[in-house]
DNA sequence: CTAACGTTTGTCCAATCGGTCAAAAATGCG
DNA sequence: CGCATTTTTGACCGATTGGACAAACGTTAG
């Protein structure tokens, strides 16, 4: 039931340290690579350390890899669970989008990692889907059906609202290379972030009609 | 230069039948898997025919892979290259939008295959996109702003506007398991193609904010 | 100092990997 | 038929993989 450390009682400070470390490290290979991809070698060498040694902090690779993805997740739906229905509907939608863009600028490994998971089926995290992200995502989108039906914003599915939302920012995170590169040099530096955010705000709001 | 089969002088029949038998099994693998996860003892057997054998058709895994990409880039490109000045340029978004989402339906295989190589850095193809898909896409981006400049569509970024057309159409191939599972098993079956393609027309080109 | 406990590593192992090879089986052709 | 060519396979190989293990090393409390 625990996939944990030796843990017989209380966890060492040193315990603590050398974990964090490897999960960083762990992050590191895992999203290069996914996870059939990824070799405990490789992992033990970005973390600076020997590859039995590693082993005594993490008893195999598969208890990385959730311990990794399980506290992923509940980041990654932070922004999510912080849509409410305090602020007027289409600034929260607005802010929403702002954050989830931040978040594939500021944490693209954790992004990575959990598309690829995504990519080959979820055969690791299939419970998590249905378990957590799934009731989260009926709850606000029936947060987004009141506000559809009190003419706060269009009408339209609040599920695939969601997902054009997950699609479209992370995208920037999951696809970088190709953004990049179709970009070029010059397009493609640090300001991408912030024209995508530009371009996000009004395909979300506007859409590509002309006025008028 | 070529990474071809045995081919003496010509192709055999059976070789070109057996060719295209193995690569469908290895796109299945493939695209499952990513290319270090997949092996080829699963392609032979996905075949239905032994290791030795299927390396007779195909001299490496490297092979195999480098064929079936290469072959997917084109099918994949192909909706973007019929974009063109010929109908009236939200007709012609509309239909590249509906277009790239048939083609998520009915080729899931092939973009998540994509989707996988992209993720880990585009090692295979990096000479691929710079040097085919990078052109392509600015040519068309030239196209549309364009269309922006005569004030038939509205002013945005052109390049974000495709990224966003691929990453929301991609995503019902990439996320397929995700999206089954948070939609359900009513709303999550076969109509989920259709309820995506009205929500993404809607939002393209109408955006949320409510009318009047 | 020393005993107990936490940490680190060198060595080893069975399983699996991509790929080779020679020989057998099937096929095509005069 | 008989011969050449193509197709198929079992056996094998070196390299890499995830992981086990015991011995060594470090640290700390009494």
């Amino acid at each position: 039931m625990d996939a944990e450390a030796p843990v017989r009682r209380r966890r060492t400070r040193i315990q603590t340290e050398k974990r964090e470390l490897i999960l960083d490290a762990a992050l590191d290979v895992f999203s290069q690579h996914g996870f059939r991809g990824a070799t405990i070698d490789q992992i033990a060498e970005a973390a600076g350390m020997s590859k039995p040694n590693l082993l005594y902090y993490f008893r195999s690779k598969e208890a990385m890899f959730t311990t990794l993805i399980e506290r992923l997740l509940q980041t990654w739906l932070a922004p999510l669970r912080e849509l409410d229905d305090i602020g007027d509907p289409i600034g929260e939608l607005r802010s929403y989008i702002r954050r989830k863009l931040e978040m594939a600028r500021d944490y693209p490994r954790e992004s990575r990692l959990f598309a690829n998971e995504i990519l080959q089926g979820a055969p690791r995290i299939q419970h998590l889907i249905e378990g957590e992200l799934k009731p989260l995502v009926d709850e606000k989108a029936a947060l987004i059906k009141g506000w559809m039906k009190a003419g706060k914003i269009a009408k339209t599915d609040p599920w695939h609202l969601i997902f054009s939302i997950w699609a479209t920012t992370q995208h920037y995170a999951d696809f970088d290379v190709q953004v990049r590169a179709v970009l070029g040099p010059d397009r493609g530096g640090d300001g991408r972030f912030e024209d995508a955010a530009r371009y996000l705000e009004q395909l979300f709001l506007e859409g590509l009609r002309p006025k008028g």
